[in-house]
DNA sequence: GATGAATGAGTGTTCATTCAT
DNA sequence: TATGAATGAACACTCATTCAT
């Protein structure tokens, strides 16, 4: 009996070290071939596992996909903690939210949250899953160009919905392409051009109407 | 003999129409479903024709998707062309190009293109395809934003690179939503918005620091 | 009604060559790819009418084939009745089918009949049909064989079956390797050298004549 | 780990098992329907196995063949070498060689080999798979019946190609029928007659041993 | 009659999921 | 618990046959 307990913890840790190992592995496939192109007898393979032991973490190939998005979002609610922790300015919490991302994930050697935000192919797999699990960053960025709006800090003759989207799109941008083109580009002061664009606009500067 | 011409072009008639039904439901469910989860059978029963007369029209899956494709695509020189035309500025060039296309694929029932422009699930299935179609209207884009660059239109210190990529997701924001959550926005105002993001920014104006 | 009859023999007689035609087109396509690579649709092109006007001479793919087989096997009974009269000797009346058969249908360009003894393909089509199409053929043989014996000239020690077996495949033997791998020889000598080998065998010999 | 050896046995002599009656319904579908009729569907219900399971043996329906006639090639060699030893004449070695074959392959279920060296439906699957297998035992007969011509042991006068015809043709006889009509006969003896006919032909004869 | 567009049953093959061991 | 063999539904595509014109 003394031995049960540690023996289950022993058990219940190797349980999460092959969790993970699949979450890796599932990653790697996904993004080097996207859904439908991933087999679960590959992951297993990769992993080293039989393929019947993947299906006792995973009960469906859908549900890998949601675990790793379940994964990434986790993180999201710290890091718009952190965010909103940055000054008063909403730019200064957007342009944070955004450039810790990029460091976070895209400097870490993981592209999937873009890719959910970007890859139909995902995204149609996620469909209401997606709404649920993002909807949460899309609402504070909202809320954050909304105080910003009322602040003075933008324009406030612009839909909040519109300029919410301006913003993510802008703010992904670099990451659609790098997907789909391998093109690499010294990323964090990209960002930092590209937020400025949302910001400032792409206009020679002084004179402005 | 006088019979046979006006049949013929009847017969014609007939198979264009239905070529069209075809392509409807295609785009409906590529839409709805994308590529890999839609089934020859599930479009051809929503034509209501056999599957084999499908293949009269369209010998293999993919061509579904190409011919979609091309039909959008062939509109796209006329519109470079018009644009180029608009004026001098490349402001007016890109606004024209991106309220045409606004007007003309998505006022139509017509989501396909942007779909095109953003769905790694497509863009895999069209490889060369895309990069030979898209790469024209990407190259204008960036032709005319270095040229408002020289001329003093925008920022010189932006890379061009970046400037593209950021015109073309803000540009193509809106769709990106359409397609995954549903919602409809005045598109044609909320167009306007996003552009004059893209040159102006987000910013209150006057006061910058 | 004096129109009505030459009307009808011109019809019938533009009905019989068109059968003709198509026969032939069936033959050709038959000898190149075999029975299950060759496709309705080739036949039509190849005669240059419409597939439906096909299903007007002949109801299935099937009966292609088993008109092509009764056309042949219809100019054998002649045959047999010249090779019958072909003198006493059993060994004449053989030397005389086989090699007439040889000069009207290889020599010809038809080799079908010869493709239909070999090929397992159209055995397996035709399986009760051949029976009783090639029944005659062999029944003749048998006899002629049979009568042989009995008049001494053949070994009577010989199973009449066994001979009817070896008679058949050595007269037929060079038509399988001709349809397999499309080498010629001359016939006429070659074949009279088989017959020679069933009658005589191939040891070297004193006296032969 | 002292059960794992033996289960690991086990499950591997079930496998072969397995893998046998595939082949051996597979024979029988083959022989009985041809290739172009016989289906993946229909050998699975036979073994009474999924159609998956099937492909779990065989990655293609050809390979079903190919492994058939594999399994039957492989026996070949050491019947040649055999035959090979079987005295310096080329009547003993070809009697031998016939006779061998038929006792391990028609005394045992197994026509197949017969049908490939017959039927133009797999010659035309296997192709250069049936030059490079079979080309040997042709290359072989011809070479003994050269040397036994050389060796004055057979007429001199007859062309080799014809000659190894006729014995192929003669040899091989008694399988076409049996294929096409099913009709049985005592084979071994049969078979003697066929090369006795071969060698000496059917005449009546006064001399001969 | 002649046409050829339309049909739909049938094929080989894949792969997520199950389950006996 | 872990395995991987077994499953069978699903798919794209073909082609002999039918039938409205």
């Amino acid at each position: 009996m003394d031995e049960t307990f540690p023996a289950r913890k022993l058990k219940e840790r190797q349980r999460r070290q092959r969790e993970e190992l699949i979450l890796l592995s599932t990653e790697e496939v996904l993004l080097e071939k996207g859904y439908y192109e991933m087999s679960m007898d590959e992951i297993a393979a990769r992993v080293g596992i039989a393929k019947g032991t993947l299906y006792l973490h995973f009960a469906k190939k859908e549900d890998l996909v949601f675990a790793l998005l379940e994964r990434e979002i986790g993180r999201l609610p710290q890091i718009l903690v952190l965010a909103q922790a940055q000054g008063t300015s909403a730019r200064s919490k957007l342009e944070f939210l955004v450039q810790t991302l990029y460091q976070q994930l895209v400097e870490s050697p993981n592209k999937l949250l873009y890719a959910i935000f970007n890859s139909a192919d995902i995204q149609h797999l996620l469909k209401e899953k997606h709404e649920l699990l993002l909807g949460d960053v899309r609402g504070t960025i909202t809320q954050w160009l909304a105080e910003g709006q009322e602040h003075g800090e933008f324009d406030p003759a612009i839909p909040i919905e519109v300029m919410v989207d301006a913003f993510i799109s802008i703010a992904f941008a670099r990451v659609r392409w790098m997907l789909a083109s391998k093109r690499a580009l010294p990323t964090s002061e990209a960002t930092a051009i590209l937020l400025r664009i949302f910001f400032r606009g792409v206009g020679a500067s002084e004179t402005r109407d």
